[in-house]
DNA sequence: TTATTTGCAAACTATTTGCAAGATT
DNA sequence: AATCTTGCAAATAGTTTGCAAATAA
């Protein structure tokens, strides 16, 4: 496991940590619930850690990046290709593992950008917000 | 263009040209860069109200909330259907309007959310940054 | 012994809000 | 008159950053 991180990086306690607990949910946490997690563990961490150590995480693509969102970014220990759905009312998400395949999409658009990536998100709402439909959690 | 808005709304000032300088670009431009661009007109209109104003706008369907994106939201004044495509250098942002339909795609999904929209945004790099390459804007 | 990383606190950016004054019906 | 809207300023939320001390190669 020392070699995971790049040259001149590394693996921390406080790094493995949060990789850790972010590997152990999928739930899509925010990094301040990503620092309540860690924080019963490792009490004395700062806020300030798990958002450089969430940065250099996701650049090394060990874990992924939501920010194709309204609001705060979250944190997927998944890396595995699927999509996600974002609950309107509470801001939570969910997996989508069984999408249509959208590969090739990208091919041949009218476009002066040179394309790098796609995204499909899907929007709705969650099974609790569905539920307690007044009060929005 | 009086009934445009609904009950107990009204169309000031404000909110025109508000509406008329969003759909005279193309530019996907941000909350702060319409209200440059309505200051020209309107010298003492406030921030606080621009951003008041397009979120009546938007949620009235009259413009386009970009916000399944990371950093500032934008807002479209097309809001036929088209998707985007966001410079992952500058946060710009492009139209494509000639995409394949996917139309359908989430039917049938896998997920215990109720499903009420899609989203597909590409990512890339403009061609103003492709030249540019060193110096980011 | 040198470079990386941390905790802390302050700074920063984008956005929202309270409120008295102004505008519209 | 009653209601909606505005400008202004202050507040808020989320995130980033500077820096001295701690840690690890």
């Amino acid at each position: 496991m020392k070699e995971l991180l790049g040259k001149d990086m590394r693996l921390t306690n406080q790094r493995r940590i949060i990789l850790e607990e972010l590997k152990s949910v999928t739930t899509h946490p925010t990094a301040d619930e990503i620092y309540g997690m860690v924080r019963q563990k490792m009490p004395r961490i700062s806020l300030g850690t798990v958002y450089r150590n969430l940065e250099v995480l996701s650049s090394l693509g060990l874990v992924r990046k939501l920010e194709n969102a309204a609001g705060q970014k979250r944190f997927d220990g998944d890396v595995s290709p699927h999509h996600h759905i974002r609950c309107e009312v509470c801001g939570k998400v969910g997996d989508i593992f069984d999408a249509p395949d959208i590969t090739g999409i990208e091919q041949g658009l009218g476009t002066d950008f040179q394309i790098t990536g796609v995204s499909l998100e899907f929007s709705g709402i969650c099974p609790q917000c569905q539920a307690g439909k007044k009060l929005a959690q």
